[in-house]
DNA sequence: TTCGGGTTTTGACTTAAGTCAAAGGGTAAG
DNA sequence: CTTACCCTTTGACTTAAGTCAAAACCCGAA
């Protein structure tokens, strides 16, 4: 059911059943695969989406091919709002795009699609909305001062220590013990997420592994020091 | 007059008199000497600021020094409004830190503080200004997202070239003709700025002029051949 | 099971950019 | 006018991280 799922969404978590019936109206669910791309950042901007399973990457792509994953969004979360925002005032124009590509990293990647025009509307007549909206908003900009503060005074080592203290964290919130995380993504967008190259994010791995801080096998990554781990990511 | 300046600022374009009225009563304004902090990443939050005058730089330092700037704020532009809207919904937290190190960069740069708490109620009672918030939000969230793009995939020269074709952009809208800038910050700050250190902004600077796209004069930055600066900013 | 694809790792090498040290240059204060 | 300080540039060197190429690994399809 479409409402369930908007219910989890964080920016529509206050709405009462009948704001979630007009929003319910609104919404497009696509359906994709691993490697499909759900937009360029050269189309034209339609609306916002909300990631309900699977996996999304948001990235930007140099002139020479390299690429930098800004975002990784999973279920419930929303994506590419930021349009919606700029020149609120104005009237929603048709050249607008969107700031970044979109591409499912998993198979069966179910994504809705809100319309701006009718967001906007509705938006218009909800405070509530918009309320966390600012705030949605806010919790992202933290995440990309922090992101850029990673990549501009930090070395990759520094960098991927840091990513795996963070999953760690999110993967078991207040639990002691030995700790283990999991990716669910490729090694290759790893490194593209750390700013790196794959040949770089392996020889850190290797790095802090031959410094007995963690142990990677494959995709499964155990924390052995996780005191050395935090020193090793300051 | 205090609400002279708060009209100028775009999150309260839309307020009336009264609200304006309102809104003087709570804000604090101070005055900063060049190099003067006006607050540290470590500080409790107290509330967001505006600057009135002068150059505000909002930076990072890593633990061996190095020092990373995010933002240079204008007039009339706020900053560090972030803490503001995490966790919104809950009560206001104590524990609250500014995200950055704020330092003047000019001599009589004076700021308002709009103390949280206050501006909170405000905000709840006044949807407009709610609208403005995320629009404001939405234009930095593009501005980062920029930011990241260039450090992430271009190297100092790339950077170095679009830094000086968007100053010009700034400084004279379509205009055509032979184009020029004025650093209104220090070569030390520009290079913390784009990520890079003094010694590197120098020699790409040098490698421009070389290169007969530029002519630097202290501050003064000529543009002898705007299409293969723009070239070279790819 | 084997094949073939992509992913990951390893090794050898190159290079962009950082470090360190010193020399210029501009400017404000004495 | 001179000093002193900071900002900026230059040169010589080091280093982290990228490139290129090849091997190893992993896994799903045939």
């Amino acid at each position: 059911m479409i409402s369930d799922y908007l219910k989890k969404v964080y920016i529509f978590s206050g709405l009462n059943d009948d704001e979630l019936e007009r929003l319910t109206k609104i919404v497009r669910q696509k359906t994709y695969n691993k490697g499909d791309i759900i937009f360029f950042d050269t189309e034209p901007y339609l609306g916002f989406y909300i990631t309900i399973t699977g996996l999304t990457k948001i990235y930007k792509i140099s002139k020479d091919g390299r690429e930098h994953i800004l975002h990784l969004i999973s279920p419930f979360n929303t994506f590419a709002e930021v349009p919606l925002f700029e020149n609120f005032g104005e009237e929603f124009e048709e050249s607008y795009r969107y700031p970044a590509n979109a591409m499912a990293l998993e198979d069966d990647t179910r994504v809705m699609l809100i319309p701006a025009r009718q967001f906007r509307e509705l938006l218009e007549s909800d405070t509530k909305i918009c309320i966390k909206m600012v705030s949605g908003f806010a919790k992202r900009l933290r995440h990309l001062n922090h992101h850029i503060e990673e990549l501009t005074l930090k070395d990759v080592t520094k960098r991927v220590a840091g990513f795996i203290l963070t999953e760690n964290k999110k993967a078991k919130p207040g639990q002691k013990g030995l700790a283990a995380i999991t990716l669910n993504i490729s090694k290759n967008d790893l490194a593209a997420y750390l700013g790196t190259i794959p040949e770089t994010l392996s020889r850190s791995l290797k790095k802090l592994q031959d410094e007995e801080m963690i142990n990677v096998e494959g995709k499964n990554i155990e924390i052995t020091d996780i005191e050395g781990l935090k020193e090793a990511a300051v």
